[in-house]
DNA sequence: CAGACGTGGTG
DNA sequence: TCACCAAGTCT
């Protein structure tokens, strides 16, 4: 038996069939799943988001003429909004329909090279290699590559697809990357292409580990402004949450004010830790005031829900 | 083309 | 506590 008869074997015994974006063949519900899982686990998406928003958004048209906030409001707490807002423009500009073709399907905002090979594979079933961090992994350790070269991956990712099912053989790769040939501890006995891989003597090492600057840390000030009772917030207008709502922040501590505690959060690349004070909304400009019950319905980024937390946790 | 971009889980 | 990771893309 080839590698890649041990390959498509494997997956037909051992491969996550019961993943709900493999058990449609609605592009819509493959592209969000995608998506989603840009840069985060699949347990993540399955029990807190991928199943709520496709309750309040069954179909990309549904996307397509909703308020952006709305779609944003969906994507809270699930990080990189960007995702959202990328698919909100992309429902927009397909008029609820997605193409069927790699290069328009790689043109539109926030789906690459890699999504637009998973949904023309996923949903189309079209023959062409998928490369994610996965697969990456996978064929680093299996040709005993050191680095990580896009050109050299594509070209084996592509050898390796020439097979009878490359759909069965996309999804393998994947859950071979997450399940076997995981980053840490690989469980190489159970792999399907450990008879020929030229990495099992020392996976750890392939591809070589990049070390990693260690993110800086900010000291910043968030302002709680109260007017009868609400809550003044800003829309974020910078690259950094953009869209969401939150509590005005400043570099500079305000003189002579009231510290009502503090809260740190960790971003991917620099580390948050603020003073919260308490304002004075006659010199602190918000773009709205809202009751604890109005903010329930806003998008709030996970910091500025961490603040709300100590606000009414206090009182 | 490195760095920006979120969050939660893990060893 | 901390580094690193998890179905990448954009600038």
């Amino acid at each position: 038996m080839s590698v890649k008869e041990a390959i498509y074997a494997w997956y037909k015994t051992n491969g996550r069939h019961d993943l709900p974006w493999r058990q449609t063949n609605d592009a819509y519900k493959i592209y969000l799943s995608e998506i989603m899982l840009q840069q985060t686990q699949v347990k993540t998406v399955l029990e807190r988001f991928y199943f709520p928003f496709l309750e309040r958004f069954p179909t990309l048209q549904s996307v397509a003429v909703a308020p952006l906030d709305d779609v944003l409001k969906m994507w809270e707490g699930l990080g990189y909004y960007t995702r959202a807002r990328n698919l909100h423009h992309t429902a927009i500009i397909c008029k609820g329909v997605l193409p069927k073709n790699p290069e328009e399907l790689g043109g539109l905002r926030g789906i690459g090279k890699s999504t637009a090979h998973a949904i023309c594979s996923f949903a189309y079933h079209q023959a062409l290699p998928i490369l994610d961090a996965n697969v990456k992994r996978v064929l680093c350790r299996y040709f005993a590559l050191s680095i990580k070269d896009e050109k050299v991956l594509w070209e084996k990712a592509w050898k390796l697809l020439a097979v009878k099912h490359p759909y069965e053989h996309n999804q393998a790769m994947m859950d071979i990357g997450a399940m076997i040939c995981t980053s840490k501890n690989p469980n190489c006995l159970a792999c399907p292409l450990e008879f020929t891989c030229k990495g099992k003597n020392a996976p750890e090492s392939y591809p070589k580990a990049v070390k990693k600057a260690k993110v800086p840390t900010k000291k910043r000030f968030a302002l709680v402004v109260f007017q009868e009772g609400k809550l003044g917030l800003i829309q974020r207008k910078e690259r950094l949450l953009h869209g969401l709502w939150g509590f005005v922040q400043v570099d500079e501590k305000p003189k002579g004010v009231h510290s009502l505690g503090k809260v740190a959060h960790t971003y991917s690349h620099f580390k948050l830790e603020l003073e919260i004070i308490q304002g004075d909304a006659l010199h602190v400009n918000v773009d709205g005031y809202f009751t604890e019950e109005e903010i329930e319905s806003l998008a709030l980024s996970t910091v500025d829900k961490k603040i709300i937390q100590k606000i009414f946790s206090s009182k």
